[in-house]
RNA sequence: CGGGAUGUAGCGUAGCCCGGUAUCGCGCCACAUUUGGGAUGUGGAGGCCGCAGGUUCGAAUCCUGCCAUCCCGACCA
C-alpha cells in the first residue's frame, strides 16, 4: 500500500497498526487498552465462530452462559489461579451512579456493594462452583461445555487484537471422571485448535506443551499451538489446559465413582480469542494490505466493472449478475461492485488492502472477447480468463490461494526454525534471524529465567512430535534428553 | 509503572524558538469532463489548535498542572 501504510520491513508495529485501522478491521475506542471492532473485522470472527462452534459440536460439546462478573471470594479459592490473574482484575466496587448537584454524575458512595464483583478474566471459578451443584456421580460425567463470551484482563500494554483490556473469545470446561479422560480430552481440543488454525487460517502451527514457568495459573499442564509471524516473533495462538482435581478442590467438587468411592473431579479448560485475528493479519499480510486466506475472507470474489457509457456497464451487469448467480449457488462469497463514485483504480486498491483473495475485472473489451481478468491477491499476478467456465476457475483458484498462503507460511516457518547448539548462536540468531530456536535445555526453572532475563526470548513450548536425543543445555551444560522451542513471543 | 514521542478540520500536517484566532495535502459537498491501477478542473463546506489554570491588551505559540494515544521496556493463559 503506498498510501499510509508503513512498509513492513520498515516498521513492523506500524504497519501492523496501519492494516487493522486501514483496511477497516478495528479503531481505537475511548477506553484505554479496548478497541472497537468494525464489521469488516468482526464478520471474520463469527466466520471463525462458525467454524469452531462446529468443530466442538462436533466433539460433542454444548455452550451455556454464565455471569461476566464473578464473586471476589470466589478468586481466594485456588492459590495459584488467584496469584495469576489478582494483577490484571477489574473491580466492580459499586452499582449506582448519582448528580452531585452541580450537574456531575459521581459514585453514589452509599450503593456501595458488600461483596465486590470481578470483570471475569477466565471464568474457571464460576463455572466450577456452579458444577458443584451439577456433579454427584460418575453418571453426571463428563460435562463438555463451552462459552463464547467476552473477558477482561488489565493488562499494561495493550495491542489491537493481540491483546486488548477487554477481549472475545471462547472458553471450554469439561468435567471428567477419571485423569486419562480429561488429559485425552486437552490434547482433542489442542488438535481441534491446530486444525483449525491451520486449514482456516492456513497457518502452520507447533503443538506442544508449556513450561512450568509458561503453564496456565491452577493448571498441571498448559498444551498449546505456537505460530511464527513474519517478524520472526512468536505467537501463541491458543490452549488447553490439564487442570487436575485443583478446581474440583477448590470448590469442593466431589462425585461418587463406579467403585462408589468419593473422589474430586478432573478437568480441563481451553481457549481461543480474537488474538487470532491479530494472528491472521501478522501471518499473512504484505505492504499492499491483507492477505487472507479464502476460507476465512469475509469477501472471497469482487467483481469490479470497467465502462465508459450506461449501456456498457448494462451489458456487463448481465453478465455478471448470472456469474455472481453461479459462484453464491456454490457458497462462494462474492461481490459486484458497480459503484458509480469510485474508479476502478480506486476499487483495487481497496480490495487490495482488504485481502479479498481474487478480483474479477470486466471491460467492453472482455465482454467483446468473451473473457475476465483475473487477479489473485496472494501472489499480485493478473491474468485473462475465458468467461465460460469462470466458475469452475474461481472455486479452484481459491482452493489454490489457501493451499499456496499455507504453504508460504509453512516455508516460512522452516526457513526460520533453526536447531543451535551454543548460547553465543543463540544470542546471535535472536538478533540476526529471530525465528524459533530449537535448543537443548537443562529443565530447571531457573535456567530458563536466566535465558529469558537475558534474552528476551522464552520456551515457546516442548513440541510434543519431540525426539528424544541427547544433549547439553545451551546455557549450563547440563544433560538435556531433548530439544525445546525458543523464541522472543508476542 | 519507567524511557521516548505526539496531540492543530474526518485523516495526515505547517505554524510554536521570535505571542496578533491558522498553512498545505488527502478526504467531503456541487457541477462538468472522466472511468483497463488510487482521475481532472472550477466552486464550496468544515477548526473551542487535547483539557484546565496562569502570564499578557492579546496565547496554537510562553509557564504550570493534568489527560490521552503511540513506540520501546517492565508486565502478560
Amino acid at each position: 500500500m503506498s498510501k499510509g501504510v508503513v512498509s513492513k520491513d520498515e516498521d513492523y508495529s506500524q504497519w501492523y497498526n496501519d492494516l487493522v485501522l486501514k483496511a477497516d478491521m478495528a479503531e481505537y475506542s475511548p477506553v484505554k487498552g479496548c478497541m472497537i471492532i468494525k464489521p469488516y473485522g468482526y464478520s471474520i470472527w463469527e466466520r471463525m465462530q462458525a467454524v469452531l462452534d462446529g468443530m466442538f459440536k462436533e466433539t460433542g460439546h454444548v455452550n451455556a452462559y454464565f455471569p461476566m462478573m464473578i464473586p471476589k471470594s470466589f478468586f481466594s479459592k485456588e492459590a495459584s489461579h488467584v496469584e495469576g490473574f489478582a494483577k490484571e482484575c477489574a473491580v466492580v466496587t459499586h452499582y449506582r451512579l448519582k448528580n452531585d448537584g452541580n450537574g456531575n454524575i459521581v459514585v453514589d458512595e452509599t450503593a456501595k456493594l458488600e461483596e465486590e464483583l470481578i470483570l471475569r478474566p477466565t471464568s474457571e471459578t464460576i463455572i466450577w462452583n456452579t458444577y458443584k451443584g451439577w456433579i454427584q456421580s460418575y453418571r453426571d460425567l463428563p460435562i463438555l461445555v463451552n462459552q463464547w463470551a467476552n473477558v477482561v484482563r488489565w493488562e499494561m500494554r495493550t495491542r489491537l487484537f493481540l491483546r486488548t483490556t477487554e477481549f472475545l473469545w471462547q472458553e471450554g470446561h469439561t468435567a471428567h471422571a477419571t485423569p486419562e479422560e480429561a488429559i485425552a480430552e486437552t490434547e482433542q481440543m489442542l488438535n481441534v485448535y491446530a486444525d483449525f488454525v491451520e486449514n482456516w487460517l492456513a497457518l502452520p502451527v507447533v503443538r506442544g506443551k508449556k513450561t512450568a514457568n509458561e503453564r496456565f495459573a491452577g493448571a498441571l499442564d498448559t498444551y498449546c499451538i505456537e505460530a511464527l509471524m513474519q517478524d520472526g516473533k512468536a505467537l501463541q495462538a491458543g490452549t488447553s489446559h490439564f487442570l487436575g482435581q485443583n478446581f474440583a478442590k477448590a470448590f469442593d467438587v466431589k462425585f461418587t465413582n463406579k467403585e462408589n468411592k468419593l473422589d474430586y473431579v478432573w478437568a480441563t479448560s481451553w481457549g481461543v480469542s480474537t488474538r487470532l485475528i491479530g494472528a491472521l493479519i501478522m501471518a499473512h499480510s504484505d505492504d499492499a494490505g491483507l492477505v487472507l486466506p479464502p476460507k476465512l475472507a469475509p469477501l472471497q470474489v469482487v467483481v469490479v466493472p470497467i465502462y465508459k457509457h450506461q449501456e456498457e456497464l448494462d451489458n456487463i451487469s448481465m453478465f455478471v449478475k448470472e456469474l455472481t448467480r453461479e459462484l453464491k449457488a456454490k457458497n462462494i462469497r462474492v461481490k459486484f461492485d458497480n459503484r458509480d463514485t469510485h474508479r476502478p483504480g480506486a476499487k483495487f486498491a481497496e480490495y487490495e488492502l482488504k485481502g479479498v483473495p481474487l478480483r474479477v475485472a470486466i471491460g467492453s473489451r472482455d465482454m467483446q472477447n468473451g473473457t475476465v481478468e483475473l487477479a489473485r491477491r496472494d501472489t499480485k499476478t493478473k491474468e485473462t480468463v475465458n468467461q465460460e467456465g469462470l466458475t469452475a476457475v474461481i472455486e479452484v483458484l481459491l482452493e489454490e490461494i489457501q493451499s499456496n498462503i499455507y504453504q508460504k507460511a509453512l516455508n516460512f516457518k522452516a526457513e526460520n526454525t533453526t536447531e543451535v547448539d551454543t548460547y553465543d548462536e543463540f544470542k546471535r540468531m535472536l538478533d540476526e534471524q529471530p525465528g524459533f530456536l530449537s535448543a537443548h535445555w537443562d529443565g530447571t526453572s531457573e535456567t530458563e529465567q536466566r535465558i529469558k532475563d537475558e534474552t528476551k526470548a522464552t520456551i515457546r513450548c516442548i513440541p510434543l512430535d519431540n525426539k528424544q536425543e541427547e544433549g547439553k543445555c545451551i546455557l549450563t551444560g547440563k544433560p538435556s534428553t531433548q530439544r525445546v522451542l525458543f523464541a522472543r513471543a508476542y
